[in-house]
DNA sequence: ACCTCATGTCAAAAATATTTGACATGAGGT
DNA sequence: ACCTCATGTCAAATATTTTTGACATGAGGT
């Protein structure tokens, strides 16, 4: 299988953003601090809508905060 | 929640991708035929994984199959 | 008329994502 | 020493996505 793998700029983002914490982050987007630590730490895909919410707490673009790469 | 929601660019670019069929698409990408359809209607939010895979089989880059709009 | 194909849709099961509640650790400050 | 905060992690429950298998419809071709 040709895979790809899923990676994420989260905690870099988080840190940039005034070192906001998983909890807070998890809290603007709508989700828990424990979803959160398990996105950033790559233990599953997180739904479409969940990124583009994480994306946009950051004003960024989707693919800027995560990746499909080789 | 969310005021803003999901929609794509499914149906339009399997039928510039010489009208490829679901089912193909869904082979393509690893998912069923039934999935398609499903997300493509904005049935529910597919994995990020598998909007990536989407995305990739139509060369373009996700943000131009999905969109997190108003 | 028939057949094939693409799609819509449905329900139940399976797989995966997310929540809840808990306990642990280390770092920083008092 | 203590306290607080951020994070790691875990297990069980819940929610959501995805699969499987089925049946229906309409369009196109023979």
């Amino acid at each position: 299988m040709a895979d790809r793998q899923l990676t994420n700029e989260i905690r870099t983002l988080r840190f940039l953003a005034g070192e906001m914490p998983q909890a807070d982050l998890g809290q603007r987007v709508g989700v828990t601090r424990q979803t959160i630590a398990a996105i950033e730490a790559g233990k599953y895909s997180p739904t479409l809508e969940c990124a583009f919410r994480i994306a946009e707490v950051f004003g960024k673009p989707l693919e800027d905060v995560f990746h499909w790469e080789r």
